[in-house]
DNA sequence: TATACATCCTGTAGTGGCTACAGAAACAAG
DNA sequence: CTTGTTTCTGTAGCCACTACAGGATGTATA
C-alpha cells in the first residue's frame, strides 16, 4: 500500500505521467483513500516498469494496453493471445530491421568524419545523398 | 525555380510540413513571387532531403538546426557533427539490444501460446525486469 | 469572358505522450 | 497553530507534425 508519490520514487515514473496513464486507461483506476487519494500496491511498480520499458523500445501506448491485457486475462484464448503476440512480434522484428539499418548508417558516418573539418566531413553528405 | 507544391512532390514532404519547417527556422525564410506564393530552388530538395533523412535517423529538429548550421560554416570543426552522430549511434543501439531481448521473448511466447496458456507467457516478466 | 477548379496563402486547432503549473484541500512535523 | 509537503483536479504547454477553414490567386476549358 502507498501513495502516489511512493509509487514514482519507486518506479521512476512521474507523478504526472501516472495519474495521465490512468486517464489513458493504460492503468487501471487507482483505489482510492478515504481522503481520496490514490492508493496503490506493489503489482502497479510491476505494470509501471512493463509500460515503460515498451515505450522505450517505440511501441505505442495502445500496443502497451494490448499486452497488459494478455498479463491481466490469463484466461483469454490461445489463438487470441498468439495472435496479438504475433502481431507484436511482426512489429519488433520490422522495427529492428529498420534500426539496424540505421545503425550502420551512423557507424559509417561517425567513421568518416574523424577529427577533420566540416569541409572534409561526411556526415552531412551522407544524409543528403542518402537512399 | 519551383512552386511550393513542386517541391513537395519531388521531397516527399508535405507542403504543410515544408511550410511547419520555415516557421521552426529550419528552412529559410522563402523567397517570395509578387504574388505572395513562396520559390523554391533546387538547393531546397537537397535541405529537404537532409532533414528528412536526418528525422528518420531519430535527430529532433533542434540537432538538424545544428548540423545545418555547421554545413553553412564549413570552417568549424567536424567534432560537433560526429558528437550527434555519436549520440544518436548510442540511442540507436541501446534500443537495438532491448529489442532483441523483447523479440527473443515474443518468439518464446508465440510458441508457448501454441499449446499452453497465455498465463504461462513470460514476455510481462521480460519487459517488467529488464536493465 | 465566364466559370470551374486547382493551388496557394495565413491562421488556428488537433494529435500522442507526456510535462508543468495553478489553486485548493489535506496531511505531517515542530 | 503554523509551516511545509503531498495530493487533488483542471488546464495549458511541448514537439513534430497534420488537418482543416476561409480567402486570394492561378490556370484550363466552354
Amino acid at each position: 500500500m502507498m501513495s502516489i508519490g511512493a509509487l514514482s520514487k519507486q518506479s521512476g515514473v512521474h507523478i504526472e505521467t501516472i495519474r495521465y496513464y490512468e486517464r489513458a486507461g493504460v492503468l487501471p483506476k487507482a483505489r482510492r483513500a478515504p481522503n481520496g487519494r490514490r492508493v496503490y500496491g506493489q503489482e502497479d511498480t510491476g505494470r509501471l516498469a512493463f509500460i515503460r520499458h515498451a515505450r522505450e523500445l517505440g511501441f505505442e501506448l495502445v500496443a502497451v494496453r494490448a499486452l497488459l491485457a494478455l498479463q491481466e486475462k490469463p484466461e483469454l484464448s490461445c489463438k487470441a493471445a498468439s495472435e496479438l503476440a504475433s502481431a507484436q512480434l511482426a512489429a519488433v522484428e520490422s522495427r529492428l530491421s529498420r534500426l539496424t539499418v540505421l545503425r550502420d548508417e551512423l557507424k559509417r558516418m561517425v567513421r568518416a568524419c574523424k577529427n577533420g573539418r566540416v569541409v572534409d566531413c561526411r556526415v552531412i553528405d551522407a544524409l543528403t545523398n542518402m537512399r
